[in-house]
DNA sequence: CGCATTTGACCTGCGC
DNA sequence: GCGCAGGTCAAATGCG
């Protein structure tokens, strides 16, 4: 149980909040991230001395029709999520006070291009309907409020986005989001934690923040689901309380966490918005991998490849490059389609955007992103 | 006072 | 048909 716990307690969450900071700061402190550090035992797993920075869900963005365009095309998605970008992906203004170190237009360095430069894969799973899934009532009355019955996205019925984002990078959003969840995973040390966008009530876009297994200091963000709402202009749409925004312990540097999403860098001074989201962060160092680390996580990683595969591929094919990738649904093999869109570092998103300064943490959101 | 976060339980889907 | 794992909901707690 306190191993779970333990690694439960990584929060995906504080990651989104923390994240920031932690960069920031040095913060010899406790922080929540400790406890995901070192996770579970599984194979002695570096994981645990390094946890890696956490990254965040950049989700700034808003999904393309994940649901509506069923089947479209990898180029169609990535159209789509380019033209949807907020302006977050451009000159986000921000920045300019927070470090953050995410991978912007800079071309990273082959070693570390693969943390710098999220990845974003596209994987449609599940052409059929998944946002107006109202058919099936939960049996208990439980009804997802965006509107997808909570079991019909399951593995090959929804549509996901799925971007790999380093752990120093970090990824403003738009979008507020809501935790609402966090669940180990079987294989991985990491727990996962599922966030709701919270800057609509009933906007269905799901967000699922969990650490690569592989690459620690790469998070897996998954998106799922459609925003049914415009993006914030300012991520208070909730206006809740950040909860523990910056402790100021914790948060020891003066300039805030840049985090900011969006714009939001006159969010965060204005108010104090965010959710969870928003203050995103991120990352909590992780260093060190030891190279026999290294080398585990790499036979780990052959084994993994399943499902990461086609994420790791991309990573290391293309840094920077955003690829599409359509999952079948069931086919174990991904009907791969991806798009390189390398050639361009992908506009920025927004997480890159932020990041261009490396060195902060941006957003991040990782849980919620920001 | 309100909202977000955290944790446990429940339910559904998928695989064997 | 059974079991496993994943995903979501709901209640409680804490903080702003």
């Amino acid at each position: 149980m306190e191993e779970e716990r333990c690694f439960n307690n990584w929060d995906l969450d504080a990651v989104v909040r923390l994240g920031c900071r932690r960069l920031l700061s040095p913060s010899p402190q406790p922080d929540p991230f400790a406890s995901f550090l070192p996770p579970p035992p599984q194979k002695e797993k570096p994981v645990a001395p390094a946890p890696a920075k956490e990254p965040e869900p950049h989700t700034a963005w808003r999904f393309p029709d994940l649901g509506a365009g069923g089947g479209q095309d990898g180029e169609e998605l990535l159209r789509a999520l380019l033209a949807d970008q907020p302006p977050l992906h451009q000159p986000l203004p921000t920045p300019a006070a927070t470090p953050t170190p995410t991978p912007t237009a800079t071309p990273p360095p082959p070693s570390q291009q693969q943390h710098l430069q999220p990845t974003v894969t596209a994987v449609d799973v599940a052409p059929p309907q998944v946002r107006p899934a109202p058919a099936r009532a939960q049996p208990s009355g439980r009804q997802v409020p965006g509107g997808v019955p909570r079991s019909k996205r399951r593995k090959n019925q929804v549509k996901k986005v799925v971007c790999h984002v380093p752990a120093d990078g970090s990824s403003p959003d738009v979008w507020a989001w809501r935790k609402y969840g966090q669940k180990p995973i079987k294989g991985s040390p990491y727990p996962r934690g599922y966030y709701r966008c919270s800057s609509s009530k009933g906007c269905a876009a799901r967000k699922q923040v969990e650490r690569s297994r592989a690459d620690p200091n790469t998070f897996i963000l998954t998106f799922t689901g459609e925003h049914n709402h415009a993006a914030p202009t300012h991520r208070n749409s909730l206006a809740g309380t950040t909860r523990h925004k910056f402790p100021s312990s914790a948060a020891p540097q003066p300039p805030p966490p840049s985090v900011v999403v969006g714009g939001d860098a006159q969010d965060r001074q204005p108010s104090p918005s965010p959710t969870s989201t928003s203050t995103a962060g991120l990352s909590p160092t992780t260093p060190l991998r030891t190279p026999s680390m290294e080398e585990e996580e790499e036979e780990e990683e052959e084994e993994e490849e399943e499902d990461e595969l086609l994420v790791e591929d991309m990573e290391m094919a293309g840094e920077d490059e955003l690829l599409f990738l359509s999952t079948d649904a069931d086919a174990g093999a991904p009907t791969s389609s991806l798009f390189d869109v390398v050639g361009e570092p992908f506009l920025s998103p927004p997480w890159v955007t932020a990041a261009s300064s490396a060195g902060e943490p941006a957003t991040g959101a990782a849980g919620a992103g920001s």
